[in-house]
Parts: structure tokens; sequence; C-alpha cells
DNA sequence: CGGCGACTTGAGATCTTTCAAGCTGCGTGG
DNA sequence: CCACGCAGCTTGAAAGATCTCAAGTCGCCG
């Protein structure tokens, strides 16, 4: 009954920030689809190929990417357990970016067939899940932000403490010690740099505020610390009504 | 009446992406709002305050941008005629960014409660709302993209191949020689550069592609050159159905 | 035990920033 | 009509951040 709950994880989280009718409620808890175990590294949904249907994280975390020509990767979008990765591709069914499995994981597909009956018989579901793609995106401007804007031990504080609040917010973890299996290589990709110098960022990282990964989990040592080499904020994560 | 042919474009944009019924479309047209004359380099609408309007850029260029601690700023959208600047700010009223001119334009701010009655009685509104948001989100992950793994030479050549492209598909001129009077620390606030490595790469294109800026307006002499600096593909845009 | 993926380290190259100064065009006040 | 001042553009030189290339280590799995 594990995919069950990833589905109540989605309408808890969408209830958090959105009235919904109780008949909407029921409707999206019937959602139902294809459980799919996916390998780590595997691509799931590639840019310019149209999709029938949108991923729930069940298990594990996705990431969304943009390639350029030279085939360097850049990540836009972490999905973890209980998010919708690709909402995006019910309105827009051909996406410009990709989908990867960054961990181990298992995704649930919803036909968009299924998710296009709720919203048509539930206006109400419409605006919640337009709410969660505004949500993505206030997320995205961050990342630009901070990407643009901030140098590298900076930008790797941020994405941890960000992935933490969140993992807390989804009732996963604790935002200073929570499972995530990231190579080196995947948190480059997330934050724009290389592999060898997020090497040595993590090195700083880990003498100034106690952040380590090991066997797939991250801890924080002195979150606050952490927190404050990010210039942490989560008010862009709009935790609350 | 030129505040009523901004609606009208932004109309036209919506039924471009999104099959929109006859009393959808006139309810829309009917929108009105306060029109503003807007200075240059004046800040709109600050993070963190709520708004109970949206903003439709009648004329000029607004540009969404978030703030670093030491003020350094990071532009992550830019808003040309017919573009509804923070649709977002409808189901979420408190935004965590911000929104200011780039050059002297008139907004037309539409009260969030007239647009959300023309919502509840035409939810297909809803829909194409909700698709716009994700286009937006399309461009904005492209961006963060390209500021995480291209060189200055290709960003400020995908951003000029991108203004162009939106222009020519808003009706307001060729992608090739467009009206943009754009400073280069804004470009650089768009890019994430300094305005120095900014003036120093604009040298390197005005002399590959013969890209300018003179009088407030942004002219190519080899557009394709541009475009394969940027290795620009426009199918993120998502200009048509 | 061998091999592979991930992590670590060093050294030099490259890109971008910083600081500093000078230039240019334009609007304003005298 | 001119002088001034300011915003924006340009340039140089040095510092700094990040990347590239290359090699070596570590731990785990077959």
């Amino acid at each position: 009954m594990e995919y069950l709950s990833a589905v109540e994880l989605f309408v808890r989280r969408l209830t958090s920030r959105s009235k919904l009718e109780r008949p909407s409620i029921s409707a999206l808890l019937d959602l139902d689809g294809r459980l799919v175990p996916v390998q780590r590294g595997e691509d799931l949904i590639l840019p310019g190929h149209p999709v029938s249907y949108s991923t729930l994280v069940v298990r594990g975390v996705l990431g969304r990417f943009d390639q350029m020509l030279d085939g360097k990767r850049q990540i836009t979008a972490l999905h973890i357990p209980g998010d919708m990765a690709d909402l995006h591709s019910l309105p827009i069914p051909t996406p410009s970016w990709g989908i990867q499995s960054l961990v181990p994981s298992t995704t649930l597909q919803i036909p968009h067939e299924r998710l296009r009956r709720v919203l048509d018989s539930h206006p109400d579901v419409a605006i919640a899940f337009w709410r969660d793609t505004v949500v993505d995106a206030s997320i995205l401007a961050k990342w630009t932000a901070y990407i643009g804007r901030a140098d590298a031990t900076t930008r790797i504080a941020h994405l941890f403490c960000e992935l933490g609040v969140r993992m807390a917010f989804q009732g996963m973890a604790a935002k200073d010690d929570f499972p995530l299996a990231f190579t080196q290589a995947q948190i480059a990709d997330a934050v724009g740099l290389t592999t060898v110098h997020v090497n040595r960022t993590m090195a700083v990282l880990r003498a100034a505020c106690g952040l380590s990964i090991e066997k797939g989990r991250v801890m924080v040592r002195d979150w606050n610390v952490m927190a404050s080499y990010a210039n942490f904020d989560d008010s862009y994560l709009l935790m609350s009504r």
C-alpha cells in the first residue's frame, strides 16, 4: 500500500495550500495508475517527447533537467515523495525538459485522462493544481537567483536547507537528518558547478557546519550555521496558506 | 485606447495556446483596471508584500527579480506588452519575488477580485491561466539551465534570441530589430554577470553577429549567427498548440 | 581479489569579477 | 548657448573563483 500513501501525501499538501471540497478530495484520493520502479540514473521523460501521464513520486527523488548540446546537464527542480513531478505535462503534454531518477525510486504514472476527468467535474482542483505549479515556479525562481548571484558555498548550503525543510514538511524526516543518496556529480548538476568544485565546497561546509552525506543520509550538525551560509528564508516555499 | 489593445494581446496569446469558449473570451476582453504609468527603475511589487491585483504590461518591459542580502539582483523573468506579469499572484497573493520596471512603462492593474469572478464562471479560463503559468515556468527553467551551464557569450546571445522571438510573436516587431532600451547593467542582472563582463561580451557579439542596442532598439545583423552562438531552439517558448 | 563508481587532491588554465579611471551623450540650469 | 553633471559605456590590470586535466584513494560488489 506504499503508493496509496504517496497519493495521500500529495493530497495533503494540496489541501494545506488550497481549500478543496470534500468530493474533490475523494476524487483525488481515488487517483490511481501504474506503479513503476526506476533505477538510479534512469531518464523517465525526455525533452520534446509527448507524455500521456503525470508522474507522482512514491519513493526516491526525481530531477527535472535541461541539457546543453555538449551533454552538460542542469537540474532545474527536485521532486520528493508526494510531489507530482510533472503536473505541467497536463496542460502542456510535450515538455521542454526531461525527468531523471537520481536515486532508486518508485513512481506512479497517473494517466492524464484520469486527471482531466477529475478537473472537469471539480473546478476547485484546477485552481489547486495551478497553485501547486506556482509554488514550483517560486522554487525555480529562487534557484535561478542563487545560481546567478551566489557563490558555490552559498548555493550548496541553500540547496540542503531547502531539501531539509521540504523533507520535514512532507513528514519524511528532520530537516537536519534525512535520507538522500546524492552523488557529488548530482549536486553539481543541481547548483551549476563541476564535481571537483562541489567536492571542495562540501569539504568547506563539512568543516563549517558539519554537513555530510553518509550511507545515503544527509546530516547537518549545526543547521543554523548552514542556514546563515545560505541566507536561507523559507518563505518562498509557501508552506502555509 | 492603448490599454484595450494590451488586453486584446493577452487574450490573443491565451487563445493561441488554449481553446476558450466564446463567453469566456468576452469576459476576458471585458477586463479592466487602473492604468498606471511607471518610470524606468521603479519597483512595482516588493517581495513579501501582498498584492490585490495582477499587472498586465501595456507598454514597456517589466522584470521579475530576486535579491541577495548584499543588494545584488537577479532578474528571473521579463515581461513585454500583452504579458500578465504576475498571474501567479492570483493563486498566491504574497509573492516571494519583486517586479521592477526596466524601461518607462505602462501597466494595467487588474483587481484579483475581477479576475476571480471570471474564473468562477468560466472554468476553461482557469486552465488557460494555468497553462500560461506553465509556459512561464518553461522559460524560467531554460534561463536556469543557461545561467548554470552556459558561458557569457552563449547566455547573452540566448537572451536576445528569446526576446526577439517573443517580440515577434506578440507582433511588436521583427526578431532581429525590436524596441528595447536595456542598459548593460540590466542585461547583467538578467544573465547573472557583472556589467563589466557584459560590456566585453557585447563587444564580442557585436563583432560576431552585429548585435547592437542603439537609441532603445535592439538590432541584429546576422540573426542565425547569434542563434548558433546561443544554440537557440524556440520550442520551450511553446508558441503553438 | 579485481573492478568500478564515487570521492579526493594537486596544479595550472580559463573565465569572471573587482577596482579604477576615462569617455560619451544628453538634459538642465545659468 | 555653454558648462556642468550624471548615467551609461568602455578599457586596463590584477585578483579571485571556478574549471580542466590528471592521478590517486576508498569502499563496495561480484
